[in-house]
DNA sequence: ACTATATTTCGGTATTTGGCAAAATAGCGA
DNA sequence: TCGCTATTTTGCCAAATACCGAAATATAGT
């Protein structure tokens, strides 16, 4: 949990999850999203894979991030059962339009 | 949003309004809960303050600290509504005994 | 005015972080 | 094997962070 909340705690970082949230994608793609260098980007990847907010795949040769949202849920609610914030489940409803999930 | 989460990101902090969920309390008694310095938590209430987590109070020569709770709320909302996390209010519990708000 | 108490501000140090360019790695096709 | 593409790793730097002890500030009591 310590990893998740130091993870979020960057702008750019929780920009790459939301991108992620719309559709897996891969390093090369979410960088277009980006006026950063590739390697800083690669270095907020790797970030966020310690944290276990995404999973990495490769494909031939590139790499394809997920986002598992199941654990920044779960962090999300950690945090707010401590503080005692009633937060409840409502449902993942989710993506835009392709339906799927894990 | 920014500074709730930077805020967020460090575990004494964490602790710290954790602590003030229960009930307010002086900087003195929340240092009594860490053994780090002084002047190393009040750096840390003013982290906190910033982010606009909690509010200080004077009272003689004492300052009281309370957390903000629907601040903290509001940024977990926030964070899920954009992460597409179906999140809902379920009403907040709250405090031992006293009851108050702002 | 002086003293004691509570807290912050001030300097300083060590570590971490976020950024980059250049080099290394890995897979693919010719 | 050579070259091309995608990504990470390495080495570096500047800025931010977390910590501390000492000094400054503010308030209360005498």
């Amino acid at each position: 949990m310590n990893l998740v909340f130091k993870a979020l705690a960057d702008p750019t970082r929780r920009r790459i999850l939301e991108l992620l949230r719309e559709r897996e994608m891969t390093a090369g793609e979410l960088a277009e999203h980006f006026s950063l260098a590739k390697p800083t980007l690669s270095g907020h990847f790797a970030v966020l894979r310690e944290a276990d907010l995404v999973e990495a795949e490769k494909h031939g040769t590139s790499i394809t991030y997920r986002l598992k949202l199941s654990v920044l849920e779960e962090a999300l609610l950690a945090l707010a059962g401590v503080m005692g914030i009633g937060l409840a489940e409502k449902g993942t409803d989710g993506k835009k339009g392709k339906g799927h999930a894990t």
